[in-house]
RNA sequence: UGGUCUAUGGUGUAACUGGCAACACGUCUGGUUUUGGUCCAGAAGAGUCUAGGUUCGAGCCCUAGUAGACCAACCA
């Protein structure tokens, strides 16, 4: 067997040139680094995924950091809550670490750069810095203060830190250039005062150092090989390695910052201060609430760690901006909850069945609880006379594509009997309040009766009222109308919430959920899957929709009629060719061979022609030779064909001039696949 | 009136040094099924943003456009 070679993302390439060009494995190591500034959410676990997933696919360490260079925001909440939420998703960090860390480290290395004239301490407003810094397309100009003696930045730097000075007394800033055309580069600050208390270090510090002057030293710090982080920090690179460059000393590892695109899904928001909106305006019910994309909200919702890693390796790692559809994250939750969930039966919407002609005692019959897996074997569930089903299950009559009950005709009750829809009875608003019918006795499933087995176009699923407990279910939708509600320039996110994104239904379950515990999660059967949310109890059972099943039937009835599409002529390519399996690769292109080499090449092809002893010459040429079906192929400039055959380019084209050059390129074929069994493209 | 990045079926990602545009989701058929689920078999759907160029041959290289994103926080 050929082993299958996967496609590598972009980032992967990278690593692998860098393994080719000496980088030894063992030198790899990455790094995870969120500010403890808030909850994650689903668009982090993208760079999660990426980094972990690196990790383990080079069996290489990977570090997670807290960006914690501003007290005014972090909170030792958020670091416990990141960490938490991380280990769920699966994934083991190497060595926990803190920027707050490296602050000593930090500031003696600003005073080596103030030493050599590459620091300065500004006493300007962040205003009047502002004004200086120019824009996008006017450059910036120095600051008054830019060329301080060395001695005075010194100072000035120490009695910084020494708390004498007051929040924006002063700043430190890199002597770069004001008119780079990166606004990054016109001397971007180091260092702030800030009088707060910093969760980890307390109040040793009244100065911060900024995210340029922090990440890349961290990554260098703890010998990361690849920094990867989203796109809009690519401008940052240029000051990254500029940094980098101040403290870098050879032979160490010099981190490389790579960008990718970050997650976007569509219905939903990821940004936090936005997600904080609906928090605070209430129109969620906290961070975790099921309808969030954060992954406190997600687990609580059911879904699995294994489905979100199986979606973020699903959608793959590039540079374009882009909008998954949840219909892909749907996909992976139903996935993976089709092999492990119980199915279980419970009624959402109940309309009482009553069995007339069913006078015996109530019986307990035997249900699978999962077709998918039979190891997990059978349970018991009541049947009595009287029954609640689906009010959408039943209608007095109905088309031929209605698989449901209708009057006068035959259904069966899952994991119990064939039923016929006698008649109905009704309010005095028309509205059906109960459904009589009949069940044939001997039809009931797995009894081994002729009838058992028989089979009537549907099945639907019940619960016996007698028996059933109900619960509290909720039932979510989207949380926003739009499919990008943060995409539009003149509009509010706010203005596409979905007002029905959440609905509570009292439903009736089937007894042996009676000791299900919090977060189990099972099937109801016909419905979706569901799990036990956080606030159940034994007594007030409470379930989420995680999410529908696949419904096929749903998407048909509305629209009865459907347009078909009009049918273009298909150019049919008929050449039943399965794949091409390419024997070598990563030779030489033939074009790309030495005058000498080619000449041997074209020597053996027309030898070749005629003994079909092709095999050889691929170890020689690689590329140039591929076996397509059970065709040897020749990757040949068809130049190289015409002077073979003593044909000039030029002079063919003028032969066929009026066909346009494809013609031509096909006659040129033609005649090429002349030389026998190889066919040259 | 700048800089940087990006552009491939409806969506996302591939196509390795230029050589038959592939995979997943979604959609649609048919089969199996005591879940209108699962599973199985199959189909439709792009000629790669536009215009030129190089080449026997371009999604890939070159030139010029167009569109979108990001960049001027003492945030990260």
């Amino acid at each position: 067997m050929t082993e299958e070679k996967k496609s590598l993302n972009f980032i992967e390439n990278i690593i692998e040139e860098d393994l080719e060009n000496g980088m030894k494995s063992n030198e790899l190591r990455f790094r995870f680094p969120p500010e403890p500034n808030g909850y994650l959410h689903i668009g982090h676990t993208k760079a999660i995924g990426i980094s972990f997933g690196l990790g383990l696919r080079y069996n290489a360490p990977v570090n997670l950091r807290f960006d914690d260079t501003n007290p005014a925001k972090e909170e030792q909440e958020y670091v416990d809550a990141i960490k938490k939420d991380i280990s769920w998703l699966g994934y083991q960090w190497d060595k926990e670490c803190y920027s707050s860390d490296y602050f000593r480290q930090l500031y003696d290395w600003t005073i080596a750069l103030i030493k050599k004239g590459k620091a300065y301490v500004d006493a300007q407003s962040s205003e009047q810095i502002a004004e200086q810094k120019g824009t996008t397309t006017l450059p910036g100009t120095n600051s008054p203060y830019r060329d301080r003696s060395i001695e005075e930045n010194l100072d000035l730097f120490r009695r910084m830190k020494e708390g004498e000075f007051d929040e924006g007394a002063y700043v430190v800033r890199a002597k770069i250039d004001m008119e780079d055309p990166n606004m990054l580069m016109r001397d971007p600050l180091m260092y702030r005062i800030l009088k707060k208390e910093h969760h980890r270090t307390g109040n040793d510090w009244c100065i911060y150092p900024m995210y340029d002057w922090t990440h890349g030293e961290s990554d260098y710090i703890e010998r990361i090989s690849h920094s990867l982080c989203s796109l809009e920090f690519k401008p940052h690179r240029k000051l990254y390695d500029w940094f980098l460059d101040q403290v870098y000393s050879e032979n160490n590892i010099r981190p490389k910052q790579r960008e990718f695109a970050r997650l976007n899904l569509s219905y939903t928001i990821m940004s936090k201060r936005k997600l904080l909106r609906l928090v605070n305006d209430g129109i969620v019910n906290g961070w975790d609430d099921p309808r969030m994309p954060t992954i406190s909200a997600l687990k609580r919702r059911g879904y699995t760690p294994a489905s979100i890693r199986k979606f973020i390796e699903t959608v793959g790692v590039a540079k374009r901006e882009n909008v998954i559809d949840v219909s892909l994250l749907e996909f992976c939750i139903r996935e993976d909850l089709n092999k492990t969930a119980s199915r279980v039966m419970a009624v959402l919407d109940p309309v009482k069945l009553v069995i007339s002609n069913y006078t015996v005692d109530d019986e307990w019959l035997e249900a699978e609880n999962n077709p998918e897996d039979l190891t997990t074997g059978c349970r018991k569930v009541p049947f009595s006379n009287e029954l609640y089903i689906e009010r959408e299950d039943f209608k007095e009559e109905a088309g031929r594509k209605y698989f449901r009950l209708t009057l006068g005709k035959e259904v069966r009750l899952k994991n119990a009997y064939i039923i016929k829809g006698e008649s109905v009875v009704k309010d005095v608003n028309g509205d059906i309040t109960e459904i009589h019918c009949t069940y044939d006795p001997k039809s009931r499933s797995g009894s081994g009766t002729e009838e058992s087995k028989r089979n009537v176009k549907g099945t639907l699923h019940w619960v016996s009222i007698k028996h059933a407990i109900p619960a509290e279910v909720r039932i979510y939708d989207r949380l926003f109308n739009d499919e990008a509600p943060d995409g539009h320039k003149d509009k509010d996110f706010m203005d596409f919430v979905n007002p029905d994104s959440l609905k509570v239904v009292t439903g009736y379950v089937e007894p042996s959920l009676q000791s299900s515990k919090i977060l189990d999660q099972f099937q109801f059967q016909r419905l979706g899957y569901f799990n036990v949310d956080l606030d159940s109890k034994k007594e007030a059972l409470v379930f989420n929709k995680t999410v529908g099943l696949r419904d096929t039937w749903a998407k048909v009835k509305p629209v009865e009629n459907k347009q078909s599409h009009s049918n273009k002529p298909q150019a049919n390519t008929s050449a039943n060719i399965s794949g091409i399996d390419v024997i070598k690769r990563g030779g030489k292109k033939y074009t790309n061979l030495p005058e000498d080499k080619r000449e041997i090449l074209r020597a053996k092809i027309i030898e070749a022609a005629k003994t079909v002893n092709i095999e050889e010459l691929i170890p020689l040429y690689g590329t140039a030779v591929k076996k397509v079906g059970t065709r040897i192929v020749v990757t040949i400039a068809l130049g190289e064909i015409l002077r073979i055959k003593g044909l000039q380019p030029d002079q063919l084209a003028m032969d066929f001039i009026t066909k346009g050059k494809e013609d031509a390129n096909e006659l040129l074929r033609m005649e090429a696949s002349k030389l026998a069994d190889i066919y040259i493209i």
